[in-house]
DNA sequence: CTGAAAGCGCTAACAA
DNA sequence: TTGTTAGCGCTTTCAG
């Protein structure tokens, strides 16, 4: 085991003071072209990198960010993370990957843990959060960017604008002469309610509808949900003619018990799901959704973070266009 | 900004030395009920826990563990992600993901980093990395464990036993009287080359059967590559009646490409992917495949690491018995 | 059984 | 322009 190399190691070979090695690489005050050369050539001949744990104990800030979500496994996380760690890897940042299973304990230990890390940032989808849960991080003066449907506290905030896109959804199934709309919905007592569910039922409003509340079922975010949510609206004494979904894993998981069911989809019923994750375009029939780039989404996570890490102190939000693409489930 | 508790807060409340904290925290010293308890009330009262920064620093390792694999955004590895962090989670170790996109400077920049990051242990899927890239690693003593087809260097592994998977497999195709057979393998240059293809060549040399090198592809494992490769191999002179794919995902662009083609799987070729992860049941026809459970391969991976760190010092290797799914593509 | 103190490698006053 | 030095918060000898 190869001792590591510090940088009083090359203090010692370039013939100066392990401050100056520090400040030739920070830049924080001037150092002669002459010092600078020799103790680049040090660092290059002793192959030195910086210790960035001595780093962050005496700076009392990491290099690490903080991703948590539900699930990484979750395609939409997945991408999201890629984006993320792809747009912070230049900075020379790293994604620590936190897997909350959606609950409220488990986000909450995290944002503890984030502070104790001394981590440089946090991006979060809240599920179960209260506002009041990330006072532990401004405390710590951690900044944090939620990714969710709605603004969140007082933090910087990556969104789906996401109404044109609802509304063009909602066209296409009355123009196909469907009225009665049900809805697989996010859980009941997430944080903040059920955005999505909010905006289908203020866009149907506009369009003279309402969505029946037998017509609503709520649960997680899993295939599982969508199937017994599905099952269950299908079971209803007056069936919906158009089923919405909050992602598209629960519309993948209607799609399984429509087919269980023996229903056709779009002849019996239409559906939409949210998100356009990679399989929605590969199941069949193919999942008409509404769009959300997760990569995208991942990379405007990280340019908000990086801007308050780089001194920001107002409040921004980025608002990425939903679109409706559709396929053959309309 | 509230200030961070210490252990020198707890031992001034406590009426001891921070040293007795420090043991009473890690029982490397016996320590009388009474202190211990007096150093745990302060504990509570005051919320402290360690600084894991500190604490890495003068241990000179750090409870995060890196995950190196070309694209977390990929099923197989965003589940084999999910179960890595799912088991390293109790142990207190935290995983940063590392995205290569199978490039060996990628792959190596990332051991550099897990070095001088004096990293707990690396998690890793080699994709152009040769095993003398890992002594970096074993000078800085840190473990790795690798999750690969065949052996690499002298790390721990984790390894799909497939054989009698891959022999069904074949006895399948060959049973609905197929016996030209090609194969879209991974890429040509890939670490250890392509066992596989090895595998499947093996096998069907036990049937009696070879794979026409005009039949195999190669590429990288995307969506793309399969549709390409699929492509290719139709439009052979004498195109194959049955085709391998190194995994599902390139399985699955194959499927998309034979939509394009107006081919009937299986009617006119019959398609056999590998893992087995999450759309390749969702997808039409559902895709017969070599399932690898990727979470269950998290896991492993997680439990050798855990046990090198715990202190075993022989090498080991844990096969998980892959398993021939069959369901509509054979 | 417990305490004192050194030091992990770095940064940032403070001096020169 | 450069050096000296005091810690960051912890673990771990070495004394007691």
């Amino acid at each position: 085991m190869r001792q590591p190399v510090t940088m009083s190691d090359v203090a010692r070979a370039a013939g100066v003071s392990s401050a100056t090695v520090s400040y030739v690489l920070s830049g924080k005050r001037p150092v002669t072209a002459e010092t600078r050369q020799a103790v680049e050539a040090a660092i290059a001949e002793l192959g030195f990198t910086v210790n960035p744990v001595a780093r962050s104990l005496r700076t009392g800030r990491s290099m690490l960010v903080a991703l948590v979500v539900p699930d990484i496994a979750n395609p939409f996380y997945a991408q999201l993370a890629h984006g993320l760690q792809e747009a912070l890897r230049g900075p020379g940042y790293h994604v620590v990957v936190c897997n909350t299973l959606a609950r409220r304990d488990e986000e909450r230990t995290f944002l503890q843990e984030a502070v104790h890390q001394r981590l440089a940032g946090v991006v979060i989808t809240p599920f179960r959060l209260a506002p009041a849960d990330f006072e532990v991080l401004s405390a710590a003066g951690i900044p944090a960017v939620v990714s969710a449907d709605i603004p969140f506290g007082e933090v910087d905030l990556v969104t789906p604008d996401a109404r044109d896109a609802v509304r063009e959804a909602l066209g296409r199934v009355v123009a196909s002469g469907r009225r009665r709309i049900g809805m697989i919905a996010g859980p009941r007592d997430a944080t903040g309610g059920d955005p999505r569910l909010d905006r289908v039922r203020a866009e149907a409003a506009e369009l003279g509808l309402t969505l029946p509340e037998g017509l609503i079922t709520h649960g997680e975010h899993t295939r599982e949900v969508g199937a017994v949510g599905f099952g269950r609206l299908m079971r209803h004494r007056r069936p919906p003619e158009a089923v919405f979904c909050a992602n598209d894993v629960t519309a993948v998981g209607a799609l399984e018990m429509a087919e269980h069911l023996g229903l056709d989809v779009p002849g019996d019923v239409a559906l939409v799901g949210h998100d356009d994750i990679e399989f929605a375009s590969l199941v069949r029939p193919r999942l008409s959704t509404i769009r959300y780039p997760a990569k995208e989404v991942g990379q405007s996570c990280a340019r908000l973070l990086l801007e308050r890490l780089d001194g920001r102190s107002e409040r921004r939000t980025v608002a990425i266009r939903a679109r409706y693409v559709g396929r053959e489930s309309v």
